[in-house]
DNA sequence: TATGAATGAGCTTTCATTCAT
DNA sequence: CATGAATGAAAGCTCATTCAT
């Protein structure tokens, strides 16, 4: 009896999550083209192979290339949000929160090398996709609250400088991270240094902490 | 004779120029096409009109588009080291230096907004363009000699922590730049806030030269 | 019990009775598009969103898109000879039912937008469907055989001319009027003039009386 | 030496006709595939293969299938304009000039049946394509000119019936022969009688004059 | 009777690139 | 130095239709 029978003997519950398991498959297989080959380098028919759906499903679940390229961002920020939210910073001494926030970005972008390339793109697209999605708006004013309430600890404390906008901090520990990684490409073909070693991965991350606490501890 | 055919009879030094002149015209369309829609969506029919030369003279010129991306990268490279060179940074006291590159590096970045797009869409590509250009390798080391000079002097002073990376430091200050800059669209759309506005580029600068200056300067 | 399943409870006469109006739904819907976007251009997508039913339900029914369309074309006959049975022409004087059918012609045409439609879709199949239909046939030779009558009392009237072919007065009826509402986008942008004002539609039907009766009338 | 050179040995103003060649052949094989299949049912490969040039080329001259269905629309335009204007109407006795445009307009329509299909195709579209068209609503006015101008000398001379819009009649002159023959399947289908042998074309165009001549004239 | 999931075939259109002079 | 004509390959997307319950 052949093996692909099984699923037309599957309870009616069971069949019915078949709908969700290959709009899973096509995220996932979307999400990684998309990493691999940007927006407009990404092939449809590549992703559909990678899927093992037919092509025609990927259109009946996501309207167009751009719906899905949409979706798989938002997956993207819901993944790395639900991520931060486990870090339970509000619970850590003031300090101790930053530099695990900053440990935690740092680790997070090269867990997760997609999350980069997606940014990328959407990007050099102008936030075309992201303008239009009101999930994504939503789901970031947590953090931003978080730190916001992070910094006024340590600063009633006496141990951060006050007048630090939670944004800009964010945003600087962001962007020491992200351009490190997303342009080591080119930074390597410039320096002549192999910037993706473990070691050099480390003396990164010790030069970010280095960078951030300096500027939030009150000297 | 027909009336055409004069620009043929022209002595070889101003018919060169001519060709120049296409050259030039066809590399500074290539640039704009190429920064507002990355490699990928650029079009060569686009970059042809932009320039207003005939298609075939695009790859009479540049072998194919990928060498025309290179060519565009290599000279975005050559202007800005240029400009950095300009600087004269050996030339000021060390905590002014440091000051200097960080508000030329925001400046020139606000000012040459095709310049990050075309990083972006070279490591999109994974630096495949760079990887095969001895001329970009080369004119990088005098800036991160210059750097790593600087601090030298400033810690000679007294004025600067010891051990600082002068290539670290220069991503750092490119990274909080090139961040806010090139994802502006993403970040607009998640913190909904206009990262644009001349206020908020003031408060910018503002931010990371205290960021870098906070951790450059000993405490 | 489920509460879904109460439907297939229903006593048997209540259920084939939503089967009929399923049908009838769906041959609406269906006459709607393709009067709309003609065979070619009707989407089956859209003629079951517009009958509110499952589109595979449109393929339990009628077995194909052809099918379908040839049930709609059939419909759409029908209901015009049914009106046209209603017009009691034979209880007329021969003028007066000539200039009745002259008007009735016209005034369905205006008022069934989507049966010029249907013809002129099915002619541009070459009458492919029609072809297979025997329920079409059958139901038209009433009206011609009713015409001929008419002609001919006419004439023992001393009224009407002879030798008028009642299948050729008809073409030339509807042609008249099928020509002018049909046609009328092209007609309209050609001319430059608005077809379809109320003061042109009677001016229309004014000039078909004069030309039909101008012609059967003894001069 | 192989046949195929020796296109390329011609001077340059033969071959710059090449051009001017691949266009002609392009829009005769799409106004045949659209005369057949109409706008929705032609294929774009299908018209290459009948013009004998790469698919990519039609793109190249015309810019959309739609676009390429205008122009095909406009050449049918011109074309029979072309011809109405070879009549020479206005130098023939009123009466004559009226049944000569009548034989004319039923003559070319049974000569040029694609001419039928493709105003078929464009009302089915509601004319979109005419609308945007100033070449088409250009070269109409004249004949509707003469045909008021030959009312006029007919009226004057007392042949003619006085007030008879001259667009009214050339829409039923038209809309006559225009039904008759591009109906004439569903017409066949439904009085089971051949409309197109020689003698039912004659019949047709026999009743036509009839009617138009009988309605013109002053009785 | 009714339906959500899935598909193969084929459509129009795009694009970097070459031909031929 | 310069160009208009032409193309092969492949892209995104659509559609009528069937599968499996």
């Amino acid at each position: 009896m052949p093996r692909e029978k099984t699923k037309a003997a599957l309870p009616a519950e069971l069949r019915s999550r078949d709908a969700e398991r290959s709009q899973q498959a096509i995220l996932l297989a979307a999400r990684d083209e998309f990493a691999q080959h940007g927006l407009g380098g990404a092939r449809v028919d590549s992703i559909a192979q990678r899927a093992d759906v037919n092509k025609r499903l990927i259109y009946y679940y996501f309207k167009s290339k751009d719906d899905l390229f949409l979706a798989v961002l938002e997956q993207a920020y819901a993944d790395i949000r639900a991520a931060e939210n486990k870090l339970n910073l509000r619970e850590m001494p003031p300090a101790q929160a930053i530099q695990r926030l900053t440990q935690f970005t740092w680790e997070y972008y090269i867990a997760h090398p997609e999350f980069l390339t997606l940014l990328n793109s959407e990007n050099l697209h102008q936030g075309r996709h992201l303008a239009m999605s009101s999930r994504v708006r939503d789901t970031n004013s947590p953090l931003i609250q978080t730190l916001a309430e992070i910094l006024e600890r340590g600063r009633q404390e006496g141990l951060f400088r006050g007048g630090v906008d939670p944004i800009q901090l964010y945003v600087s520990i962001a962007g020491m991270a992200y351009f490190y990684l997303s342009n080591n490409h080119t930074l390597s073909a410039i320096f002549g240094r192999d910037l993706m070693t473990p070691k050099a991965h480390h003396e990164r991350l010790s030069h970010m902490c280095d960078v951030i606490l300096g500027y939030v501890l009150r000297s």
